[in-house]
DNA sequence: TGCGCATATGCAGGCGAATCGATGGTGTAG
DNA sequence: CTACACCATCGATTCGCCTGCATATGCGCA
């Protein structure tokens, strides 16, 4: 599976914008909602919401078993899905692993979603 | 299925803020998802930008249709699911049915992806 | 009143996703 | 060195969703 989430990362989810200019392109449409797939799950919008709340903004995967009341894999599993779409950064640090939101992606998804006002005309490609 | 989307277009997303203060409860997270969910589609993400980008704002099934490369039960089918979700309204005239979008739908799960600042404070519930 | 077009709904096939139990890998402690 | 704790992956099952075909509903027009 490759990775729907770098793209957002690392090129910052092109200029889309769904909600402006002129209607968006068949590949554009698909990436954009892959990442809002990722969101789009009870479970992992609690991971989102659980790990901001921590007490350093981070927390490790035994940390959200209990209070999600889903097995270990499982949370195991969102995590991974959420890490890919570059909302989560994940840091090993001995036996745990750290997990921490990444707010430009999450600043990203909101700003193609607040466009109904012309902001900087960004050129679409 | 039970509307969830008048949930969010008549009580408008009530305090939820997954990124914000503490961890969001899990019949929030799973309101929150079904919108989300209604997003997360391709053809749904193409539509709403085609109704956006079209001439007075809004648009027919007809006219959807082809530019989408997708039979029209199959349009009309994802026109509903936004419906319902909040994200679209409906006006039939005669034997049109013209769709266009609800910006203040939108625009509150831009607010709900954006609080890494705390804004105004509102007090959850 | 009857015909035709634009939409909506029912039904079914097929693919993808969520979940769990079991397993493997890896670092820590004794 | 051995035992244990934390986490990721695998395999299998179940469930939901996207899609199209066929059909029903509603409205305007002759």
């Amino acid at each position: 599976m490759e990775d729907v989430g770098t793209a957002l990362a690392e090129t910052a989810l092109p200029a889309i914008s769904p909600l402006a200019g002129e209607p968006i392109e068949r590949a554009d449409a698909e990436r954009l909602a892959g990442v809002l797939k990722a969101l789009a799950d009870p479970a992992r919008l609690r991971l989102l919401s659980l790990i901001q709340s921590a007490p350093e903004g981070e927390a490790c995967v035994c940390d959200l078993t209990a209070p999600l009341g889903l097995s270990q894999p499982t949370v195991s599993h969102h995590l991974r899905i959420l890490t890919e779409a570059g909302l989560l950064e994940r840091e090993k640090r001995g036996v745990w692993a750290y997990y921490r939101l990444v707010p430009a992606a999450i600043a990203a998804i909101a700003d193609l979603l607040t466009p109904p006002r012309k902001r900087a005309t960004k050129k679409a490609r």
